[in-house]
DNA sequence: CGAGGCAATATGAGCTCTTG
DNA sequence: CAAGAGCTCATATTGCCTCG
């Protein structure tokens, strides 16, 4: 008997969902944490996901936050906060069976509570039902009174109006339906974590678990060396996934090693050429276009910006706002001038 | 049966950087 | 110290249907 591990590491609601993407992710987050690779853009991304939560809450004035990182603490604060009269209440903390979930929302409505998930996605995804399922599953077995799960997110048609009003900022879709029909499988997919984490590393091959639907943080450790291969594996061909496995499944892990004659897309056959001879092409059209045109010349470059949560009035979630721009300006004697404006205002956006 | 057209789907580029 | 897991726009490819 060998349940000492288990009791160890309680479940989280996160965990369970790792080990539902791949058993290994789960593992390997518990025993071997220093193998995580985390990238920019997923570290930007959750940092993203904290603002939209707290805005979220900025919705409820009236509401109480369950906070503290002593989770005991946190379980007993909020069975005494729901003792009380009834309000919103942020990050309502509930175990059963060893499972701890934490609610963003819960909201009062006539027979209970509006259990709500915030997330800045635009659209409820396929993998938000299994995540409330958790959620819901934890807090029924806890007595909680459940009016409805539900899952608010960004609705990308919001205009900001300014001045920190965001009401209309989240759609709430009512998901009380799917979840309860998901509800019934939550054990097992509670007892398999516990079993993995019970035993040595999962032997589990890369595959598509390893971006879908998160890109995992592992995956440097689980692709072996050798795959890892620093040439030109044939998956740089452009759009060429499908193709690229066809390769892949014929032996060919590097592009220069394919007959041309196995490359029917004209681009295809380009990359192919130039990876092979090391020399880039130019193509002779180009160049007779550019000398065709005119005086003046006109170069410009600009950078925007697209916060989930729009931070200028007039403008939606997840818009393009432009702050910079650069010109530079060619005459017929080849003299060059430069014109370029970068926003350093609040109300920039209309100007660049 | 194949060309052509349209729609659905895939891909790529470019962008976010906190709070309790 | 742990949470969460995004979007838009443009373009390319693929799949399916229709019609000659």
């Amino acid at each position: 008997m060998n349940n000492t591990q288990p009791k160890r590491h309680g479940l989280s609601k996160s965990r369970i969902l790792l080990h539902r993407q791949c058993p290994k992710r789960l593992w390997l987050k518990v025993y071997r944490p220093e193998l995580e690779e985390i990238d920019d853009g997923s570290q930007s991304r959750f940092a993203t996901g904290v603002h939209v939560g707290e805005i979220a809450r900025r919705l409820f004035p009236e509401g109480v936050l369950v906070d503290g990182d002593d989770l005991g603490q946190a379980i007993s604060d909020t069975q005494a906060i729901l003792a009380g009269e009834k309000r919103p209440v942020f990050e309502a903390t509930f175990q059963s069976g060893g499972v701890l979930v934490r609610a963003d929302l819960l909201l009062p409505a006539k027979n209970g509570y509006r259990m709500v998930e915030v997330k800045q996605s635009a659209s409820v995804k396929d993998y938000h039902l299994a995540d409330a399922a958790i959620q819901s599953w934890v807090a029924r077995q806890a007595k909680l009174p459940l009016a409805s799960v539900e899952i608010a997110h960004i609705d990308s048609s919001f205009v900001y109006p300014g001045g920190g009003d965001y009401r209309g900022l989240f759609r709430y879709a009512d998901i009380s339906e799917p979840v309860a029909a998901m509800e019934a499988e939550v054990p097992g997919w509670v007892s398999a974590a516990r079993e993995t984490l019970s035993g040595e590393e999962p032997r589990i091959a890369p595959g598509a678990q390893c971006e879908t639907p998160f890109e995992c943080p592992f995956f440097g450790y689980c692709s072996s060396p050798a795959s890892a291969e620093d040439g030109y594996p044939p998956e740089i061909l452009p759009y060429g996934g499908a193709l690229a496995a066809i390769l892949r499944g014929d032996g060919y892990t590097d592009l220069r090693d394919v007959p041309e004659g196995r490359l029917g897309n004209i681009k295809h056959r380009r990359v192919w050429r130039v990876t092979r001879s090391g020399q880039a092409e130019l193509d002779p059209e180009a160049g007779k276009l550019i000398a065709a045109l005119p005086y003046p010349r006109y170069y410009i470059d600009f950078e925007t910006i697209n916060p989930a949560v729009p931070v200028w009035a007039g403008t939606r979630p997840y818009m393009q706002v432009p702050f910079q721009w650069s010109c530079h300006v060619e005459t017929a004697n080849g003299a060059m001038s430069h014109r370029a404006f970068l926003a350093t205002r609040a109300d920039f956006s209309r100007k660049a």
